[in-house]
DNA sequence: TGAATTCCAAGTTAAATACTCGGGATTGTG
DNA sequence: CACAATCCCGAGTATTTAACTTGGAATTCA
């Protein structure tokens, strides 16, 4: 029931964008070292992200990625969803690739799964990279950790 | 975010000795006739489950499995936390390991896993397999297949 | 006694994950 | 204009995990 470090990552990812971010595009090259994922994995997980109109990218020298839409507008579940495919615990309640099981209107365990899924797409899809980026400024307020590089 | 086969063939055969299982053992081959699941495999499942202290056993020829309790006192939570080891979204918000992430106080990511672990335990807890039982019965007056192998 | 069962510890195979690598395309800066 | 910094893309690989399989010992009922 983990989620994968595509998932994993590409969340801390786009949430050094919504915090660093701003009108200067920035590279991978800086995530990479701020959250300690190597360039060329960066490259995997903001591929999709670009192609879900997450982020927008300008390429050259000083290119890099930018929100393509305000932070409060972007939720977990839309990069989660991007990433990880879906968040089902079973493919038989797996919205994105059609997968029902023949017994599906008397399968007890697929109504488990449905819930789990529901109360799992329930909470990511109430946050948003802004509300991230207020928690995480209120949380770094009270913390004594001045290191930027560990509380980022 | 997938359970694996081992949390979700367990849920069944747990379910199937609730629901089946009475005051006589219920072996491993009837189990796996029903729910299509090799024996060799479901020894595997059950192993774990016999040491969590969910079902006893009974040795020998016409042996086979009890639950150890009322089924209205098995949660689903029990048997897949059992079997999955944990339902936590990521390792740094797994109870069972203690793998404390070094910035647990300042990182919002951490956050949101535990808002996720939370709300699937909030789910995986409220259901017994009374529950479930119950909900079948009730199901399955309902629906027009009568053929219990796809019905179970 | 022997068939049906649980019990146990490995071994094996297949699939998914988690990256790495090489090279092309674009663009700001010296 | 050259060149370094970047994005972009399609493979390739290596590691880990999942999903079983295998073989055999111990137990018990008929």
């Amino acid at each position: 029931m983990k989620l994968s470090t595509k998932g994993r990552y590409g969340l801390k990812a786009m949430f050094d964008l919504a915090l660093l971010g701003g009108e200067i595009p920035v590279s991978l090259t800086a995530i990479s070292e701020r959250q300690h994922i190597t360039v060329n994995y960066l490259e995997q997980l903001i591929a999709p992200l670009r192609k879900a109109g997450l982020v927008k990218s300008v390429r050259g020298a000083q290119g890099g990625y930018l929100l393509a839409k305000p932070a409060s507008e972007i939720t977990v579940a839309d990069i989660l969803f991007t990433l990880e495919g879906s968040l089902a615990p079973s493919d038989c309640v797996n919205d994105q690739h059609e997968e029902s099981c023949t017994n599906a209107d008397c399968c007890v365990t697929r109504m488990i799964y449905e819930k789990m899924r529901d109360s799992i797409n329930d909470v990511v899809k109430s946050i948003t990279l802004q509300d991230m980026v207020d928690d995480h400024i209120q949380l770094k307020s009270k913390t004594k950790n001045t290191n930027d590089m560990f509380c980022l």
